[in-house]
DNA sequence: TGTAGATAGTTATCATGATAATCAAGAGGC
DNA sequence: GCCTCTTGATTATCATGATAACTATCTACA
């Protein structure tokens, strides 16, 4: 379908297009499959993220929502709705700063690192069995 | 930060694993710079690909709303809300299958045709300029 | 010291994907 | 012909991303 097009466009190159779009549709199809198993672990792949994140910053055992936000590049709010998510489920505990009283301590419980370690295996496997390349179902 | 979850996964190749993570990165910057340039359109990536089916499908100029999701693989209730949103701006023009009373037939109008014909070639480009193995920013 | 501006976080609202439930109409078996 | 099952489409609702606007607090500097 994309050569109908591309004949009428000097610079188009057919195959970088099918390449864009093959890339698009393998990475839907990564989320797809990653949201469907973090599901299943009363999970979604952001607030997965934000527990990894936190258990993998060096020197530290808290981040801030703002933290959290730079390194997963999501925007604040969003970390704040899936933060209170993650509250209310016991995963993770947050404490006001004491240096800063705008400033809140995001760190795991118990039960998010117990969380994160059962959910990781499955996660890298679902990783390692989507190339880029993969042409498609 | 993948290898130091990978080492404790025999079965885990890290280099698979970033691969699979820098296509979901490369995905998601074409998607957003796709939806901002399509924005300064008056359209969605899902809106112009609507026009492109219909406009791309051999042998007849109207789709119905079935044929139009299967082929782009999204939901039917979002063709119906973006069809309600192209049809509002003039894009499409929608009327009753004759054959069958519960199916409609989505049209392209002159205006959905001069819309799908300017956005075109600033999307080949876009594609164009994204290769897969693009390393990030 | 007190005021302006920057920063941390939240709330409100919107866009866009999904599924479940519903409605209307076609199709088949008896 | 009529009841049931399927199918095309829509509505209602939810999840998850975004931005804009707001509150509270901190920082700088006159």
């Amino acid at each position: 379908m994309v050569e109908g097009y591309a004949d009428r466009f000097d610079a188009v190159d057919p195959g970088k297009v099918l390449e864009a779009l093959q890339t698009m549709r393998t990475a839907s199809r990564l989320i797809r499959d990653l949201e469907a198993y973090f599901a299943r672990h009363d999970l979604s792949q952001l607030r997965f993220l934000v527990l990894i994140v936190i258990d993998r910053e060096p020197d530290r055992d808290s981040l801030t929502v703002s933290d959290i936000a730079d390194r997963l590049d999501v925007s604040r709010p969003v970390v704040t709705r899936t933060l209170q998510c993650l509250e209310k489920g016991g995963l993770i505990q947050i404490s006001q700063s004491e240096s800063d009283a705008r400033s809140r301590n995001v760190s795991l419980s118990e039960s998010g690192k117990d969380t994160l370690e059962s959910a990781l295996p499955g996660y890298f496997a679902i990783l390692h069995s989507r190339p880029a390349t993969e042409t498609d179902d």
